[in-house]
DNA sequence: TTAAATTTAGTTGCACACAATTAAGTTTGA
DNA sequence: TCAAACTTAATTGTGTGCAACTAAATTTAA
């Protein structure tokens, strides 16, 4: 039971006081900190999201993908087939629906794993933020991707 | 002085347990919340963003269009030229130091203010936040900005 | 049953992002 | 002073993102 839905309108023409700025410039600059750690496993930001959740199911058909990515065919066909040149994963059409492509991790990206595990953690210590602070601005950033979707 | 340095290592590897992810994901749906509002001005994100500068500064060199948006010339130059042919803006090397391009709004670009007024309170109405929910976010995004940066 | 609607990936075209490099202009320091 | 170091944009090449569209497969509803 919100009271104030938007806040001070007078100045929001300013870039600083917008909330959107921040959250594109931040996922920049998340973007970046993380590269330096993927470029040793030659891996983009998005091919590692995928993976992130290959390692975690298994495989997954682009649909799903795109569900759990918010990202599209448009954007995960081409990346998807990067992936697989470099014999990361496969894709192949499931048989009981000729529509979805399911892709499937392999060997090679599953070996990846390992040699990501310390990402995360090592991502985390460059924030000098508590767990609960952590895990609340989480929650509030995902309560607004709700309310965006 | 944070205690806590690093959050439950455990679980990062989970897609949903990063900060990052729901960044980035949020950075995109914020950018798809403009859109409608923005292609009536036939205007991209990062070129609104670029305006919304200029509306208050009049002009800007790249450098400082690039300091203040974390953008470089490699996205900046290809995105002012195009700005620059629509005749929103343009760019001229400043006589005092031929390395510097100076970024002029122009009548065009000045008269898509008026329109844009009400673009960031339509936005803000879509959070269902209240001021200092808002606030304080926005103040949470600008310390993780500023670590990673 | 079967034509229409829907679902799913793929394709096309455009606009970012950014690393790496280049080129030109300016500052500097021995 | 003047060569080296630095600063600033532009360029090149790669990889997203996404709107709009296409094509094939499946589901649906009359």
């Amino acid at each position: 039971m919100k009271k104030q839905p938007a806040p001070d309108l007078n100045s929001l023409q300013k870039l600083e006081n917008q909330l959107c700025f921040p959250l594109y410039a931040l996922s920049r600059r998340f973007t970046k900190a993380y590269q330096p750690l993927l470029q040793e496993l030659d891996l983009t930001y998005p091919q590692y999201l995928v993976l992130l959740l290959l390692w975690e199911h298994g495989q997954l058909t682009v649909k799903a993908l795109g569900e759990k990515l918010l990202l599209d065919s448009g954007t995960l066909t081409p990346l998807l087939k990067r992936m697989e040149q470099r014999q990361w994963v496969s894709r192949q059409r499931d048989p009981r629906d000729e529509r979805s492509v399911v892709i499937a991790l392999q060997p090679p990206g599953k070996a990846l794993q390992e040699r990501a595990t310390r990402i995360p953690e090592l991502l985390a210590a460059q924030l000098n933020m508590t767990v609960p602070e952590f895990e609340a601005l989480r929650g509030q950033l995902y309560t607004l991707l709700n309310q965006l979707t």
